[in-house]
DNA sequence: TCATTTCGTTAGCTAAGCTAATGATTGTGG
DNA sequence: CCACAATCATTAGCTTAGCTAACGAAATGA
């Protein structure tokens, strides 16, 4: 590990920081926050989807989804169904309501960033393009099902 | 803004939450959290400051910044001092052991994200050192102190 | 069958964000 | 000069989201 591998880590660090911070001023009116959207977007990309699976998924600890499903459950977001062939597990998918409001919830989050990205000069926009794509295959896990 | 953008926004977002998530894995260790080591930062490059200046810089509400320094504070990493002039102000400061362990704490964090980097083709290590400066650019308000 | 493992939930803790209200100080218009 | 307005920080009280530990229900296997 290089020192300039820690250069690259720190200023990704501040950077994810700084940008949820941002988007998270746009919350208020979806009611839709970072970690449900994140969750959301699983379920309803990823099919019916078992706890355990969703937080593995979501690198978060079973009782975090656990609540976080009932949460989501109570506002018609997703519903849940038991496996007939294993009783102990629950399927998770996402209710018609539950994809709108991803899709919107989500639009709005980004459209605060795009709203950035939009007022860069293009060499700058088209270098943050390149910058994205790579940061995407950096961040996820490889089994993480979208997001 | 073009549908682009979005796409671009939507990675960005995206990846923030995943790289935030992976990270933090390591702050049991270091006793230090993303918002602490953030704040602590500006702290110690952004010389003496006042609450209300810590809040704009790290982007929150007062009474969120006025509770973490309460905790910096008690764990012994910042000192408060009274402004003279504006008897109504209070200058934060951090202590030597507050800088010592954002040095520490940093590293922890940084050094958990900088694994993953080391572990990536050369070819990808630089790409994504660039997505890195780029990102740095981007997520900074222009007038953030550092961090 | 009985012990173990797995799945999900509950309970209870911490951190971090918010708004509203308040106290202390500063600044200002008559 | 003084009363009122504005500003700075804090307190109180709420929400969300993470965690571990403990537990019940179901499946598995010796």
């Amino acid at each position: 590990m290089s020192a300039t591998d820690r250069q690259v880590a720190d200023r990704l660090h501040s950077a994810a920081i700084h940008l949820l911070r941002h988007v998270r001023t746009v919350d208020s009116k979806s009611g839709l926050t970072a970690s449900r959207l994140s969750a959301l977007s699983v379920i309803v990309f990823g099919g019916p989807i078992s706890i355990s699976e969703l937080a593995e998924a979501e690198q978060v600890r079973p009782p975090t989804i656990s609540r976080l499903v009932k949460e989501l459950e109570w506002e018609g977001l997703v519903s849940r169904q038991r496996d007939t062939r294993d009783r102990r597990v629950i399927r998770i998918r996402a209710t018609s309501k539950g994809k709108r409001l991803l899709f919107e919830g989500r639009e709005r989050r980004v459209a605060k960033l795009a709203e950035r990205v939009a007022g860069l000069s293009p060499d700058e926009r088209e270098r943050l393009a390149e910058a994205a794509a790579t940061l995407e295959r950096f961040s996820l896990p490889a089994d993480h099902p979208l997001s």
